[in-house]
DNA sequence: TAGATTGTTAATCGATTAACAATC
DNA sequence: TAGATTGTTAATCGATTAACAATC
């Protein structure tokens, strides 16, 4: 195991290695190599060995990884080897569409709260829960401990929103909303736009 | 103009940039700098004048960059200044998101068609559109032309539709579905995960 | 054993940053 | 003019790839 901080590039390539071996897990595949591993996603296969040797000798010579074992090692290292409770602020159509969303499921989170302001929401039954006023996002986030949250309030309202989620304590905001958010450094972001996304391909039309 | 490749890694900068400047010409600023543009967006000042310096001079120095003509040169560069049209496969809660969603609109796109192979959502009315059957893709995409698709299928279902895409000329995939798809060369994909993307910070927590 | 594949080193390649002359 | 900021060069830093000994 090798304790030196590890570039941000390659945590961002694990969770799509362990996409592509649950998935061939889920088809009965038992072991898999850096070869095989890197045409399903992509990515060339000495880049793979030294990604995962990153983190230990999870391989064997001559065979390649136990796809079994391999899962276990990464969902480690990723931290989603438990269930991560996640605050959803935002009820419109995203935010209904991520509280039913069945893909959370084995990959490490689930919902535990969602917040809006718009008082026709409030009460509002959404799988599980209750919608509940934004006024109440400090303190109910403080309560349970929560740490993740994921925004797709209007623009307008994302700063304001995320401040209040980093008060809260909150460290991990997956932001639908199309802006760049000031956070504190210990506080990390995920953006998820698609025109952003869609204009990073047009170029190439 | 320099006419060498830019790197993909500089192409996916871009559309941040212009998603601030929108920004801030909304707010009705006129002028900004490398250094302001880059404290709202997250990146060295430095890269920032790299990055743009790659396509022309467009900034004076002394004054830095009138928003107005950055703007229209990145809008130029990213080739959305035009709308384009898209195709929506998959007419689930994600894809009923995606077709109510107003952040399109400015940004260079618009849906055209939506498709869905469940009998019961054919020839439903999702906005102006009817959702019709997948078995219709080819044809479909192939008589408007349509270059870009967004793809919320079940990840069981999305390499199939993908290869209809491809067959149908769409050279630009939004992905959706939790899985690796596997194109041609010349058909760019990008991934929207909301788990993968959790993953990326729970290693931080 | 022979074949396959890892983990790792060194070489290459590419991206970012710092610095500053040019100039508005 | 003096101050500010660009565009660009060179230096630094970091990531990827190729190659191969080790070994299952």
């Amino acid at each position: 195991m090798n304790a030196e901080k590890i570039p941000d590039i390659i945590i961002g390539r694990l969770p799509v290695y362990l996409r592509a071996l649950q998935r061939m897990a889920d088809n009965g595949i038992k072991t898999t190599s850096s070869q095989e591993l890197g045409e399903h996603v992509g990515i060339s296969a000495a880049q793979i060995r030294k990604d995962i040797s990153q983190f230990g000798e999870f391989g064997k010579q001559g065979t390649g990884y136990s796809i079994a074992y391999l899962l276990d090692k990464l969902r480690e290292i990723l931290k989603v080897d438990r269930i991560w409770d996640v605050a959803l602020i935002g009820a419109g159509d995203i935010g209904h569409a991520l509280a039913n969303y069945q893909g959370f499921q084995n990959r490490g989170f689930r919902i535990a709260a969602i917040f809006d302001n718009n008082k026709e929401k409030i009460g509002e039954k959404i799988g599980d829960f209750v919608v509940q006023d934004t006024d109440k996002i400090v303190e109910t986030i403080k309560a349970a401990n929560i740490k993740i949250a994921m925004l797709t309030v209007p623009a307008a309202a994302a700063q304001s929103v995320a401040d209040k989620l980093v008060q809260a304590g909150v460290k991990a905001i997956l932001n639908y909303a199309p802006i760049s958010l000031n956070v504190p450094n210990n506080v990390k972001v995920q953006y998820i736009d698609p025109s952003t996304h869609l204009q990073r391909m047009t170029y190439y039309l």
